[in-house]
DNA sequence: ACACATTTGTGCAAAAAAGCACAAATCGTC
DNA sequence: GACGATTTGTGCTTTTTTGCACAAATGTGT
């Protein structure tokens, strides 16, 4: 009978992890992540709380529906507990993303350096313009950027089974962003990032983040009204 | 003794609007916006939440936050609700908006729209980069696009008081965020919509809403990967 | 070997958000 | 003018999220 399993296998938490949880982990991955490059070893959670703007002890709550990775009385290994986020957050693997829309924003969020950061990967970019199809845009930031083709919309389908994209970014006008999105989940896309200022409606087992510009703006200008009085 | 109040009057809410609420205002005013276009005259609880993807009974309690705007037995009328939303939100002003960072998301930004839309009025260009300060940028959608001037971040405060500006927007890259937060604070304002990957610490009663990119796609990816399961 | 200073992990309480169900109010019709 | 069909507004319950406080565990120094 062994008294100690070995961590790969004593760490399999099938847990429930709370949404709000799940919001949060990018912050800490990514705080780790520069905490890794400066070279810091160790960091309580006191300090990766503040560097995150969180409480101490969510972040310890967070982080202890991932498994026990902390040390009382020490820390967190910085490198270990970031390698334990990018497991359970499955940024181990690369992720094809396809954009459709290459407009203003979709190339910019092409170009997007933290876009391609660890697992990322923009496969194809998708557009209905005519004048469009058929250019070339430079994907990632410097270091390694890409040149891809812009594909035709009426290729979707196509587009995503040879790249086997797994991701969809929606980032064309408002009208066209529900028959993308149809599109999209019909071609097998069940993770779409929606940058259209629209509800997109989708069948249940599909994904939806949306990502709203103006939103962001009128909800700070709700509390800066609320400041003046 | 008046037994019947303006409604001007009535609606004095000071009633505090719960955070969740504010932020799925924007959602229904946007819809609200797009039926008053197409000339549709009311709405029901259960249409204006099926196009904004709430539950009907949370769209109603939200709405009871703001006032009794609905006639039981009929629903809302569009453009009436439409307006009391934008009121409570202070949409009803201009704001004068500063973004920090021209590049490539800077300028997707100050060509955006939606950004414009309603309210918002992107007044000023500022960035670090030595190439691209005096040259002009094109702001706003089609239909009135300004050409504004890109100003030297050592002139942010002076622009700021110039413009008058009282929202902020951070697209710059992570590095220089906090740097540029803090200056911005210094100059007055206490409204920052952050684009940088980190998270910005500013003193108490200054608002700052993050808009993560990558944090997006890695939430998305990790639902993605237990689905696979 | 033992006391002490840290710091994590977590049980429990409080607060916030979401969901349910129905009474109250309104309109159209007979 | 009363009745039935709707649809809002809201009290109450359930769930989720946050916050607090402290026991358990670790390292250090004597």
């Amino acid at each position: 009978m062994p008294s100690k399993v070995p961590s790969s296998i004593k760490d399999g938490h099938t847990h429930k992890i709370s949404e709000a949880t799940v919001s949060r982990l990018p912050a800490y991955y990514r705080a780790l992540s520069q905490l890794a490059d400066a070279q810091q070893i160790r960091i309580s959670s006191e300090e990766l709380a503040a560097l995150t703007g969180v409480s101490s002890a969510m972040l310890r709550k967070d982080l202890s529906h991932l498994g026990s990775y902390g040390t009382r009385g020490v820390g967190y290994e910085v490198e270990f507990l970031r390698y334990q986020i990018s497991r359970e957050m499955g940024l181990n693997q690369d992720w094809s993303v396809v954009i459709v829309g290459v407009g203003n924003l979709g190339r910019a969020l092409a170009h997007y350096g933290g876009f391609g950061s660890r697992g990322f990967r923009v496969v194809a970019l998708v557009d209905a313009d005519q004048t469009l199809i058929g250019t070339k845009v430079k994907c990632g930031a410097e270091g390694k950027t890409v040149e891809l083709l812009v594909h035709a919309l009426s290729d979707l389908e196509d587009v995503i089974k040879e790249t086997n994209a797994r991701l969809g970014v929606v980032a064309t006008p408002a009208e066209s962003a529900q028959v993308v999105s149809d599109r999209l989940v019909k071609a097998g896309i069940r993770s779409i990032l929606n940058f259209a200022p629209v509800h997109l409606s989708v069948p249940e087992g599909v994904d939806v983040r949306k990502v709203d510009l103006a939103s962001e703006l009128q909800i700070l200008a709700f509390h800066e009204q609320r400041k003046a009085i």
